[in-house]
DNA sequence: TGAACATAACACAAATTTGTGTTTATAATT
DNA sequence: AATTATAAACACAAATTTGTGTTATGTTCA
């Protein structure tokens, strides 16, 4: 993977953290609204993974947020 | 699965499709311009799969289009 | 007709995410 | 000190994408 990208899901992840704790909502809390497992999202913030589009699709949803809104950070 | 992220998977390689063809673009030029390859374009335009963010994001910059505006469509 | 171009449609290995557990670390609180 | 809550950090199998080929289909143009 290339810096750039590399540094796209660095800040990706940041943005999720972000939005997830301004809303006061635990990992778990988000998790389980997604229907995802519970360490996923610890991992995405984490940029551990590349995450898929339907991930981040179904965490918007769970954080009433449009797609949009998730990806909208300084790349 | 479920039906409505089949849809938006469905209705994001419209989305993508359409933008291509706009441009007149052929779906290798852009795979060469994202480094992915030839057929990952095709098989995302087809819905065949849950494609990641990374590679969205690679693709967006070949279109020269800020990731938000792949993704703007109606789900 | 023939050539060239674009896309679809296969197949297959390699790499990665996903899903599911368990365990550890840390902080806050009672 | 013990408990609770949150998140990190492991491990591992299963499923999927990715990367790399090849072949087929359809269309346009010389």
């Amino acid at each position: 993977m290339e810096i750039e990208e590399k540094l796209f899901i660095i800040n990706f992840g940041k943005r999720l953290r972000e939005i997830r704790i301004s809303k006061n909502l635990s990992q778990e809390i988000v998790a389980n609204d997604c229907n995802i497992p519970i360490n996923q999202i610890g991992r995405i913030e984490r940029a551990e993974i590349n995450t898929s589009i339907i991930t981040i699709y179904k965490i918007a949803k769970a954080l009433n947020l449009k797609i949009q809104d998730l990806l909208d950070f300084e790349t």
